[in-house]
DNA sequence: AAAATTGTTAACAAAACCATAACACCAACC
DNA sequence: GGTTGGTGTTATGGTTTTGTTAACAATTTT
């Protein structure tokens, strides 16, 4: 599922341009140049992290990010314009995850964004596995099902141990296919989860990558049992 | 005579706070942001007191000070911004003598840096007489895959047992590789990893320095397949 | 200061990838 | 049985990604 991002900045040039390379990245943007509302809408969207400006009207960042740390916990990177105030940014008394001094480069912002999303996902395995009792699905082991192994940290497939070709795009179809193993999966689901939403074209394009790879891991593509046909919707992995 | 401190950083920002904050307290200071020269300045300026950040470019935290260790005996801290690396910190592996995980604030670095420091004074005391004539023994941390060896400790890539000659990003990027062996790893992490978060450059870079490592140790390395292409993501190092 | 070494970038070549179109096929409904 | 709409299949050309080399700039060594 897409991270969403709260940007909190009031300069207006540089709030769109954050917005549009946090976009660019796929992630879900919400943004506002106001202390205020940005506490509003932290506790409303609860996004993934805040990139947080210090210098905002009204209540600035420092009070913002002490406030939220006492309610939520999600990481916040905060944007200085002076190095005196790092001290007090990554101290105890407000406490930011990381912060970046302007002027900055969007290229390391996004690297620091992305990381601290990393630290996200890590807790996130693990406590929405302690949520449900379901079958945990660790996202980082290998898919098995039967001869068929796909391998999520090698970026490799295997059929009868044997390493097999696969395309980007394949690998991503067949593992979104199979992660979700048994439930029918629209073809519009399938393009916006495997080819993004941005992604506009044809939703054949589907049928094609199915076909490729049915070609690689079924013995009869023709017949296929593991990516089966649901007519009037879309596909089904079945193991 | 005033303590010597060396500060390891990459951050420049936290580099200069760090420098500014001790210099205050009327320390000598001595800094660098890369693993690397952390060791030289280390070895060259004996400081009384590392203060050693885990994410570095290059050779990271870890690595620094368990080299260090094996040589000399200057008290570490460590900076860090995992709370799951204080184990590995503390404990025999790495072997640092306090921690801080970031975000911290700097009148408690300060406070334990003194109190390291104090500890330092103890033990020149006693010692300055009867010092050890041993020479470090480097301890060989070596990863070995078939023919191929890649000694930590000596900084040496080895074939067939005999030195190949390495450029230091060579090396660097060739441990990060094989460290994550089995593991398909993006350029951007490897930049990231390897290069440093505020590098802000062409990924194509890191295509050049596989090159050039292919070059060094692949018997065919238009064919490689120990530094293998993972397309559409990055390489993937298997032993 | 010259020379060697090293990191980075640019430019081009080569390979892989992928969307789409066009047509064939099939299954359900009338 | 024919019609219709959904799906299968294949070929193709444009695009993207990666490989490779060389040149340049920066750094270190001599």
């Amino acid at each position: 599922m897409a991270y969403k991002v709260l940007v909190v900045e009031d300069d207006v040039t540089l709030q769109e341009t954050l917005a549009y390379n946090l976009a660019r990245q796929e992630y879900d943007v919400v943004k506002t140049g106001n202390g205020r509302t940005a506490l509003t809408l932290a506790r409303k969207e609860k996004p993934d992290l805040i990139i947080l400006d210090v210098m905002l009207p009204g209540l600035d960042g420092f009070e913002v990010c002490r406030i939220l740390r006492q309610e939520m916990s999600m990481p916040v990177l905060m944007l200085t314009a002076r190095a005196e105030e790092i001290d007090k940014i990554v101290g105890l008394e407000v406490g930011a995850d990381d912060y970046l001094t302007k002027p900055f480069s969007m290229r390391e912002l996004m690297a620091r964004a992305k990381a601290l999303l990393r630290r996200v996902e890590l807790t996130r395995e693990e406590t929405t596995a302690a949520q449900t009792d379901q079958p945990p699905k660790p996202q980082t082991a290998v898919l098995t099902f039967g001869n068929l192994a796909i391998d999520d940290g090698r970026r490799e497939v295997r059929l009868n141990d044997k390493p097999i070709r696969m395309k980007p795009k394949e690998f991503d179809l067949l593992q979104f296919l199979a992660r979700h193993q048994g439930i029918a999966l629209s073809r519009d689901l399938i393009l916006e989860r495997v080819w993004g939403w941005s992604y506009d074209g044809n939703s054949r394009t589907v049928d094609v990558h199915v076909r490729w790879l049915r070609e690689k891991i079924e013995p009869e593509p023709s017949k296929a049992t593991r990516i089966v046909t649901v007519r009037g919707v879309g596909y089904r992995f079945d193991g």
